[in-house]
RNA sequence: GGGCGAAUGGCGGAACUGGUAGACGCGCACGACUCAAAAUCGUGUUUCGCAAGAAGUGAGAGUUCGAUUCUCUCUUCGCCCACCA
């Protein structure tokens, strides 16, 4: 029999569609749009089982909702700028852009292969002018929106290099390519006030239904509001300041209160710039670990000041004023006052220096001989040891009643707290998008002007190892503007500011005069499907969702606050991993299988230790090509594997005979498809196809049911199902035409999964244009007998077949047939009988 | 330390709003074809038991005629955040 030829096959088809530009969309009033997006990837060079899985997902969805009548748009990018091309120019002595381009094109060709839905025509690449230009345009939107600003903050400094480190280049503190131990620097640097926006971000997660929980709650933490106030302390003794506030969401605490401690970059600290004594604290507070684990965990230290604070409740109390390790100049206002009492961080620092510790809540009303030891009590309770705050219900009333106090008698404020801080853009690389901003000779900094968009990165072919190389570009830096000279800013934008709009450009990827048209991001937008892994979950979605929101701000034309109405998150495509004696990570490739055990390819004795099933890495060699995988098995298997075994959302594992297996099955369904299309007889014609009619219509349900879903791996299931039950109807009699008008609409339905195969039997079947997604109909699905479970005390029986919808006696009647099920019952009385209709009876004797 | 989630055969997993637990696949075993092997096809495969039957969805309780599904407590694992005042 002839066998089924995927590399023919495979190639024609992504022929047909390339020619006759079967994915490529226009705006069409007329019908409902569907906006499928996958999270574009970075051109590292090729792509990887990660990148397969992903598309695959979103090419299902996209292919299936094309075939349902929606307008589809599709489209594919790239996210180009970055650091590995930097890393790469510099080993290689190329070009970021040529390293890049050279990439993308490996990578397109690749994806193409996969057969993807996607409309080519859209393709843009963040590092290319026509796109950044729009970027530029954009921040000096913003820029005059006053959402953006320049401050100084501390960076990465490695004093080898002479350049700034990203966190993750920082290893044990010490710079990863120069081994330099790694310094804090300040430099200006611009910000994105994302903060302003903080309320509705967090109220927008509210509306975002279609979106994992998990991702939300992520992006709840990550804002973190707390409700509190801001609250005074008088400084008794101090020359130079007259009080230090602080915010606390616990105000209702302050009788126990035993000391005021605030961070070693309050403004405090400038009073004790000379003091060796504290010169040394702050050494010692910058040098505790670098995990935050082991930030988190850290002794808490302090520098006694002789500040005397005074508690605005009582102004006989007074405490000493500390410096203290564990105090965040970012959060809050830098200053906290301490109730060792109910807070097991400032307990610690209490015990350590010996403070007073007084309970101020109780668990139990007039309970106030509560002692504290060495755990704080955070629980709930009642005020004690407070004056007038005593016996209010803690938390909930206390905390409302002392912030009215405060406020009424003006020593405090309410005050609602984020723990999200603005959105730092500048980075000290080359392969960015320039900041379309240049400095005076004063050092004022000035918008590059509209028409003189984009500021092109200059082309650099051989980059420095040290420094950044656009402060050593003498001739781009210069800009003469009637007759006064600039300097350019150096420093480029953060690629995460690349990623944040992409999606609204894809609505009108070649629009000259603006980042996107107006009229064709109101009917694409928002995207209804997005997918991308989870570890995208807070930055890249939450500043994508703040572009939305400044974008919007100030702009009547454009109502959308939400780029993604719907969200899912796949999990990551994992391998066993594999070692040799010597504990050297193997390959896959490098083994074969001897008599069932996992040996050396190139030494048959040499025998494989089997690792854990881990995430596909390169370091840990477990990596598979899906190029190669393509090339043996084709397109459809890889697809068919990716989603079998595991739901998208979690992780799944690869393996060699999955791959395969899914491979024979195509072939499987090759030799069905022959059966079907080549040997009918006309001579049966007895069968009229209820059963294969019925079965057609069931199956159509059960595959839209699961692609909506997302229960994609449930569908491979159901393909299973359906090659042996089509397999078993062949037998029957039925015509060639019940035959083939059924099995063309089951074609249909697994189209999104294995499209080639599928167009391929379509067209041999003679379909080939105008493919519409196949109905069923409800009353043809529904069977006209049912199992009924009998139980007898709620234990299984037995299974009795009827008739549907019958009455329960007529049940029971069948039931005192049936001796197996009589048994059980024992001629004992029947208590109580429950019936539930087509489903099941129970029987309480 | 805080938050979120998960736990079902040898393995990946299925089970709609509580109603036949283990679909489908992998692996394994046996059989057919073959001189033989591969490929292919067929049969079986939760555990205990010869069988009738019994037990069974991480552990323990609860609600219910009935719980993988709902509630509570606990255990283990995974992910995220982390000195957040």
């Amino acid at each position: 029999m002839e066998r089924y030829n995927f590399k023919i096959t495979e190639k024609k088809w992504q022929e047909y569609w390339a020619k006759n530009k079967t994915f490529s969309t226009k705006i069409d009033k007329t019908k409902k749009k569907f906006y499928c997006l996958e999270m574009f990837p970075y051109p590292s060079g090729k792509i990887h089982m990660g990148h397969v899985r992903n598309y695959t997902i979103g090419d299902v969805l996209a292919r299936y909702k094309s075939l349902e009548g929606y307008n589809v748009l599709h489209p594919m990018g790239w996210d180009s700028f970055g650091m590995p091309a930097e890393n790469a120019a510099r080993q290689n002595m190329l070009s970021p852009k040529d390293w890049t381009e050279s990439n993308i094109s490996n990578m397109k060709m690749q994806l193409k292969r996969l057969g993807l839905s996607i409309d080519w025509d859209r393709e843009i690449s963040t590092c290319s002018s026509e796109y950044y230009k729009h970027q530029q345009e954009f921040f000096l939107e913003l820029y005059d929106k006053g959402l953006v600003y320049r401050k100084e903050q501390y960076v990465n400094w490695d004093p080898v290099d002479q350049t700034v480190l990203a966190n993750e280049q920082v290893i044990d503190g010490k710079g990863w390519r120069s081994g330099a131990i790694v310094e804090r620097r300040k430099l200006n640097q611009w910000f994105f006030n994302i903060t302003k926006f903080s309320s509705e971000l967090l109220k927008g997660l509210e509306n975002l239904d279609q979106w994992p929980n998990k991702v939300k709650v992520m992006q709840k933490n990550w804002i973190g509001k707390s409700f509190g106030c801001e609250v005074e302390f008088k400084i008794e003794n101090s020359s130079n300041l007259n009080s230090i506030s602080c915010f606390t969401t616990r105000p209702d605490t302050l009788f126990g209160m035993s000391f005021l401690a605030v961070s070693v970059d309050h403004p405090l600290s400038k009073f004790y710039e000379d003091d060796e004594k504290f010169k040394e604290f702050k050494k010692q507070c910058s040098t505790t670990g670098t995990t935050e684990e082991s930030i988190a965990n850290a002794e808490k230290i302090g520098f006694k000041t002789e500040l005397i604070a005074i508690n605005p409740l009582d102004n006989n109390l007074k405490v000493p004023v500390y410096f203290a390790n564990f105090v965040l100049m970012e959060y809050g206002l830098g200053a906290v006052f301490g109730c060792p009492a109910h807070d097991q961080r400032d307990l610690d620092f209490a015990l350590k220096y010996k403070l007073k510790v007084t309970p101020v809540v109780s668990p139990e009303l007039n309970k106030e001989k509560f002692k504290i030891q060495d755990k704080a009590y955070t629980g709930p309770g009642y005020i004690c040891n407070s004056s007038f705050l005593n016996g209010l219900k803690c938390p909930d009333e206390s905390i409302i009643k002392t912030i009215e106090y405060l406020e009424n008698e003006k020593l405090g404020t309410k005050k609602i707290n984020f723990r999200l801080k603005d959105w730092g853009v500048s980075r000290q690389r080359y392969w960015g998008c320039p900041i379309p901003i240049m400095y005076d000779a004063e050092g004022k900094a000035h918008k590059v002007p509209k028409e003189m968009l984009p500021v092109e990165l200059p082309n650099i072919n051989r980059l420095e190892p040290t420094g950044n190389p656009l402060d050593k570009e003498i001739k781009w830096k210069k800009v003469s503007l009637n007759g006064k000279n600039y300097v350019r800013e150096t420093d480029t934008l953060d690629t995460f500011v690349d990623s944040s709009w992409y999606f609204l450009r894809f609505c009108s990827p070649h629009n000259k005069n603006y980042g996107f048209d107006f009229e064709e991001a109101k009917y694409w937008m928002p995207v209804d499907q997005y997918i991308g892994g989870v570890e995208h979950a807070i930055l890249h979605l939450l500043y994508s969702r703040f572009f939305m929101q400044a974008l919007s701000y100030k702009n009547n034309n454009l109502n959308l606050k939400e780029p993604f109405k719907g969200l899912f998150t796949q999990g990551m495509v994992c391998h066993e991993t594999y070692k040799d004696p010597e504990n050297n990570w193997i390959s896959p490739d490098e083994i074969e299988i001897k008599n069932g055990e996992k040996v050396l390819k190139k030494d048959n004795s040499i025998q494989i230790k089997i690792g854990p099933i881990e995430s596909m890495s390169k370091s840990k060699k477990n990596t598979i090509d899906p190029e190669k995988i393509i090339n043996t098995y084709g397109a459809d298997s890889v697809r068919l594997f990716i989603l079998s075994d595991s739901p998208p959302e979690k992780d799944v594992q690869w393996s060699e005979e999955g791959i395969i297996s899914c491979f024979k099955f195509i072939q499987k369904l090759w030799s069905l498809h022959l059966k079907i299309s080549g040997e009918i007889e006309e001579k049966h014609k007895k069968d009229s196809g209820t059963n294969l009619i019925k079965f057609t219509h069931q199956f159509i349900k059960k595959i839209t049911d699961n692609l909506n879903n997302f229960s994609y791996n449930v569908i491979v299931a159901n393909l299973h199902e359906m090659y042996s039950i089509l397999s078993k109807e062949m037998a029957n009699e039925y015509t060639r035409e019940t035959i083939v008008e059924n099995y063309k609409k089951i074609l249909i339905a697994v189209m999104p999964i294995i499209p080639h195969f599928s167009n391929e039997c379509l067209s041999l079947l003679g379909t080939r244009d105008n493919i519409k997604w196949p109905n069923y109909d409800k009353v043809i699905i529904e069977e006209d007998f049912v199992n009924i479970v009998v139980q007898i005390n709620g234990k299984k029986r037995g299974l009795i077949k009827t008739k549907k919808n019958i009455q329960e006696d007529i049940i029971l009647e069948n039931i005192k047939k049936e001796k197996n099920i009589m048994k059980h019952l024992n001629n004992l009385e029947i208590k109580k009988k429950i019936y539930i209709q087509n489903k099941l009876i129970n029987i309480i004797v």
